[in-house]
DNA sequence: ACACCTGTACGAAGATTGTCGTTGACAATC
DNA sequence: GATTGTCAACGACAATCTTCGTACAGGTGT
């Protein structure tokens, strides 16, 4: 009973709330077929619906009318939730530990020399902004 | 209906197993009062040891006897579950993109010299590892 | 008008999570 | 040998998540 019930917390998405939000991240908007179409179709129509509703309900998406139909569209940003996912897992799995994080991430994956160019970018940008300080 | 359930995939953990393997995993171990004084004893005993049996349950933890009392300690590497999230948020939230996530991980957080150095060495590694290819 | 679409709203059912209360086992201590 | 303390097991309960079935509303075509 510590209380922390309150709704204001942002809190993660479930598996398949996320799933939902993606879409909408990726595509700006949909309405109810269209994200169950990106979805490949695999949930069904109602269940999207009533996802979108719960969503909404917490503030994470909002919609409007369009013709017959609602379109809903996100309201919390990507890169926010993102924030939170990761602030999430670095605490919990990698002790704190961004450099872990990040050994993990480079791991199991192939990049091109491209895009280790720019994520080299990535911390040269951050250690400017500490030097500022 | 689609059926895809199937018990073998690890699957997430939600906020209050991710505590408890955040634990075991910095541990190494323990009991359940261990784990419950970790957790700054916020929470019950039985609801430490029902989320340990639930763990348990799914394979993420083990235990062994040890006098009276079980120690508890993980089977799923923290590694591995960090991989596994890592792979869901690179996906779903930031559409594939490892720069984007590490862009947003760098951005609200501050680095001394040293760190931004280490990381440097991690993304070096990788470049080499994928010249080798 | 009537029967269909397309779409939303309502609410229920099953699964999982998270929280405990209670019980019972076992051992140490008085 | 009765009491107390430690600890696991069981089962209950409320809250969520996820999935739909069903009902209802507004157009469309014949």
């Amino acid at each position: 009973m510590t209380g922390q019930r309150g709704k204001r917390e942002p809190k993660g998405f479930t598996d398949r709330e996320l799933d939902i939000m993606s879409v909408l991240w990726r595509e700006g908007s949909g309405t109810v077929t269209e994200v169950r179409e990106a979805l490949g179709e695999e949930v069904g129509y109602t269940t999207v619906l009533k996802m979108l509703q719960i969503l909404e309900e917490k503030g994470a998406v909002g919609h409007e009318q369009e013709g017959r139909a609602y379109r809903y569209f996100p309201l919390v940003e990507s890169v926010r939730a993102g924030g939170r996912a990761l602030t999430r897992i670095v605490n919990k799995i990698f002790h704190g530990s961004a450099e872990r994080l990040l050994a993990t991430l480079v791991e199991d994956r192939e990049f091109s020399a491209e895009e280790i160019e720019r994520m080299r970018s990535i911390l040269d940008r951050a250690e400017r902004r500490g030097d500022e300080k």
